[in-house]
RNA sequence: GGCGGGGUGGCCAAGUGGUAAGGCAGGGGACUGCAAAUCCCCGAUCACGGGUUCGAUUCCCGUCCCCGCCUCCA
């Protein structure tokens, strides 16, 4: 494969080459699990599991880390709110992030690290930083000397002397400078905190993310992912915390995925205008809510709403109809492992131009365009047909992660049940056809269709399924 | 103010120095008893103004507008 993906640091596509030939360390950001994940957590998820699944599918072997922040701030807060603990917070959330990502469709990490479960690391990483005098310890709190390292800032294009300053730059009386950031924050009353050689206390933020990647995939690993929010400060951050007590090369390749927007604004929890991702994903199904988010290309905006969500339901409802009707048509007959073929090449070619989803779903049209136009035809070959259905379950399953097969045989098992009691009724209107009682006809079909059967007439008689939900949102 | 992304047919969205993929919606037609599915046909000169060029939507300059980051955030 030959895969160029645009890498934030050097601001530019690039070749991607793994470090190791054959095999690809990933890190991604994950949740802090303070809250249900909402719409534009399922951007991330589905960005960097389409890269996952992309790469695995050229045939390298992908270990995939993504870490979850079980203490901070926000979690505290909730907690004291609800009159528990933190690590119960956590928990529950974490959980709820966990089967919201199975509904997505997203493939679990191989790794999942927790913050709290790497103190150690992270403890290192700060002493390393101290020895060095790239942090320095006051009353408990460990800071990270910002100016101390000059390549701060190459990340997220920013010069150190232009940071603009906020007003309320927390612990700005005990910081050196008002840009540095706490490594470690030591404990307050009534706030969880570890034992450390500077004091009891929790770690900062951005620390769990260098200690971890590297705990995991090892220092100089190929990828790091997130939102593009997350460029500063969080993951220029990172870099300097590894790179500051190192001096080796932190991640080899940052991606960045785009944000999701309410129309007027980002969407996001401090803003209020979130939308559940649970709740999106019941709404619209994973098919369609993952099509949605195939539907820009990773970096730039895209726009939560209920036109493009429906549009996204419709490409769906095509994909699963053309399955459908190819498999029906070629019956048991081997796919002739050919007609697909330049239909997988330009969807491959798509996703190897930087992740271009738009164009390898196109490739997916373009495809169902190709079968719909044979399967008119008297003559279509059943091996032709059966590989080109093969081959869009291949794609459209195992690389974008729609779940096509898993409807399609949901639609098979609800028919399987019905069957009998379906193919009565449909000998009944056949016969009604043939005397042209159409009006008898048209009531049984009406009365399969009010009991979830569709039923279409063909040259071959007529044929039926029974989705397995509603194929499109309303609109 | 600094940094970054963007303005392409009714809507969404790719893309390229040589006159613009794909989808949705819409219109017309084929097929059908009707319907469904499928197929065929129909629409944009690419925010605006300059410049470079044989030629620009694609390169450069300027203008307008939108969005993100600069504090927690996928």
């Amino acid at each position: 494969m030959s895969l160029f993906l645009f890498d934030t640091l050097r601001r530019a596509e690039v070749e991607f080459v793994p470090a190791v030939e054959g095999r690809v360390g990933m890190y991604v950001c994950g949740p802090t699990v303070q809250a249900e994940p909402h719409v534009g957590h399922g951007r991330a998820a589905v960005v960097f599991d389409l890269l996952r699944r992309h790469l695995q599918h050229s045939g390298l072997s992908v270990r995939y880390v993504q870490n979850v922040t079980d203490i901070d701030d926000k979690i505290i807060l909730r907690a004291r709110r609800e009159g528990t603990d933190a690590a119960a917070v956590a928990t529950r959330y974490g959980r709820v992030f966990e089967r919201t990502m199975d509904a997505l469709g997203v493939l679990p990490p191989d790794v999942r690290p927790l913050a709290t479960g790497h103190l150690l690391e992270m403890q290192e990483l700060v002493t390393a930083l101290i020895a060095a005098d790239r942090a320095y310890v006051v009353d408990g709190d460990v800071f990270f000397r910002v100016r101390s390292f000059p390549a701060y800032g190459r990340l997220s294009n920013r010069r150190v002397d232009e940071l603009v300053e906020g007003e309320d730059v927390v612990d700005a009386d005990r910081k050196e400078d008002p840009l540095d950031f706490a490594l470690w924050k030591a404990a307050k009353p009534g706030e969880p905190s570890w034992p450390s050689p500077w004091g009891r206390g929790r770690p900062g933020w951005h620390l769990e993310c260098s200690a971890m990647s590297v705990a995991h995939l090892g220092a100089g690993f190929d990828i790091h992912g997130g939102g593009l929010d997350l460029v500063f400060p969080h993951h220029e951050n990172e870099i300097a915390q590894h790179e500051a007590a190192h001096g080796t090369t932190f991640a080899r390749h940052w991606v960045h995925n785009g944000m999701v927007t309410m129309g007027e604004a980002k969407m996001s929890k401090s803003v209020g205008n979130v939308v559940g991702l649970g709740d999106a994903v019941a709404a619209v199904g994973r098919g369609p809510l993952r099509l949605w988010y195939l539907s820009a290309q990773h970096r730039t905006p895209l726009t939560f709403d209920d036109d493009r969500l429906a549009d996204a339901g419709t490409v769906f409802a095509r994909f699963l109809t053309f399955a459908r009707a190819a498999r029906r048509a070629a019956g048991d007959a081997a796919p002739d492992g050919a007609t697909g073929r330049r239909h997988r090449d330009a969807f491959v070619a798509a996703l190897d131009d930087d992740l271009n989803a738009p164009v390898a779903v196109a490739a997916l049209h373009e495809l169902v365009a190709d079968g719909g136009e044979r399967l008119r035809r008297p003559d279509a070959e059943a091996g032709a047909l059966a590989d080109l259905a093969a081959t869009l379950v291949e794609l459209a399953d195992d690389v974008l992660g729609l779940g096509v097969a898993d409807v399609l045989a949901e639609e098979a098992a609800l028919g399987a049940r019905v069957a009998p009691l379906v193919e009565d009724a449909l000998a009944r209107r056949t016969e009604a056809r043939a005397a042209k009682d159409f009006a008898t006809a048209d009531a049984i079909r009406d009365r399969l269709a009010a009991a979830g059967v569709v039923v279409e007439d063909g040259p071959a008689g007529a044929v039926w399924h029974v989705p397995a939900r509603p194929v499109a949102a309303p609109r």
